[in-house]
DNA sequence: GGTGCTATCGTCAAGGTGACCAAAAGGAGG
DNA sequence: CCTCCTTTTGGTCACCTTGACGATAGCACC
């Protein structure tokens, strides 16, 4: 603790690591890079850095990272923190307390675009091995990736995945890639509209090729979801 | 980001701050210090402090701070991180990003026995002025409070407030006095009980002066709950 | 027009929950 | 010993949510 004396607390790198997930093709994936600097240089990673400056804000820094690898503005999507990662040998080069954020993308609309994709890209959560990732990235992974489907269930940041209008169809996919179970269609959408606030009518609807046209809705003013769409064991465990 | 170039980040001081909840006399309270130094002397604060070296892990600066306060060790306590805060005018002498963490003791075997108990005390969440708060420590204790809420919902973290072997009743005092609402205890008790691993019957009962003795539970292998105990808006809204 | 596909509405039984009655098991006081 | 009061515990019942699933609406293609 701070005396009077002087004695001056020890000073510590700090840096912003972003957990950004999408649903691309079907799948649920997450951004990542290949280190091309020691250490362990050509793992994957999560794409973060250093605070910019010593008075950079933590959440300004974790939008700044995010446009930099997607440039998609934060006012766009979904970031939130996720939790803070600080043992003493985590990075072998010095002592780095790292600041984790989780950010849920839309799908199609972000192919990182306009970011200096160097090598980032997105890859599907069930395929990437443990052993590859750098650092304890592998820990910070698995976490983001359980924080990412337990908020599905009391949360409507599903809506963050879809695009600005979306069928009950669309939204419902993204709960069932996420979760990888199926869901009842009829029950779904019975639940969803029972919830004040998920979602609006835009009174609009798709044309599409095969197919009864479905109506398009937007994202509702509601944040929270009591009670909880809970994901069940029952169902179908295959989610194609 | 670190490039090649002797490029080096800023190194930032770094904190840890504890937010330690109890249940003492009918009422649900945090630890809070009065700030015997500058800035915001006399004013009220969660106890914490800097990392004691530049390689203190953080949750063993956590459990470090909570054993100078309280003289518990972490090991019988529910210690868990919170969130992280680094605005950068925070703390007006210098950029300061603090780990926040979560405790939760149980209720009469803590009154700080062994901490160096300077100043800190007891005080009830619902009678603390958010402006008597020095920093964003006002900011931080409605997250922690909100957190330890909603935790009760879904964890069987509440048995962290009582001792070794309770009762159904103590632990249901618990949840109506944490969540400020009265629950049935004919309910409450099937509820628990059919949560498998909640908690574990000891054979033992009470022996107490009125009222039919109550049976003895200890803390079951069980952490998280499913569905989870939703506190409903209905039934009687006064604690006590 | 028939077929196939997707979306949407409705029905029904099973299980969980809140509200509440009733009984068990002790102490205090007459 | 009996009654009253207390607290704990077991049980019932109506209501709601949920999962499972039948049925219909609306469009494209052949």
């Amino acid at each position: 603790m701070p005396q009077a004396t002087p004695w001056t607390p020890p000073l510590i790198a700090v840096a912003v690591d972003l957990a950004v997930f999408t649903v691309l093709d079907e799948q649920f994936a997450v951004l990542l890079i290949e280190r091309g600097i020691e250490p362990d240089i050509g793992s994957l990673a999560l794409p973060g850095g250093f605070l910019a400056t010593a008075s950079e804000d933590l959440s300004a820094a974790a939008a700044r990272e995010l446009a930099e690898e997607t440039g998609l503005d934060a006012a766009q999507v979904h970031l939130e923190q996720l939790a803070t990662y600080g043992v003493p040998d985590r990075d072998p080069r010095q002592r780095v307390v790292t600041v984790c954020y989780l950010a849920l993308v839309p799908g199609p609309l972000s192919p990182m675009a306009g970011g200096d994709a160097r090598n980032a890209a997105w890859r599907p959560v069930d395929d990437i091995e443990p052993a590859s990732l750098a650092f304890d990235h592998a820990t910070i992974l698995a976490e983001a990736v359980e924080r990412a489907r337990s908020k599905l269930e009391y949360t409507t940041v599903a809506t963050s995945f879809c695009g600005p209008e979306f069928t009950m169809s669309e939204l419902r996919r993204v709960y069932e890639i996420v979760w990888g179970r199926r869901l009842d269609p009829r029950n779904f959408q019975r639940k969803i509209l029972n919830i004040p606030g998920f979602v609006e009518a835009t009174g609009k609807q798709t044309v599409r090729n095969g197919g009864r046209p479905a109506l398009l809705y937007r994202a509702g003013p509601a944040r929270l979801v009591q009670p909880p769409i809970l994901r069940t064991r029952t169902d179908d465990s295959s989610p194609q």
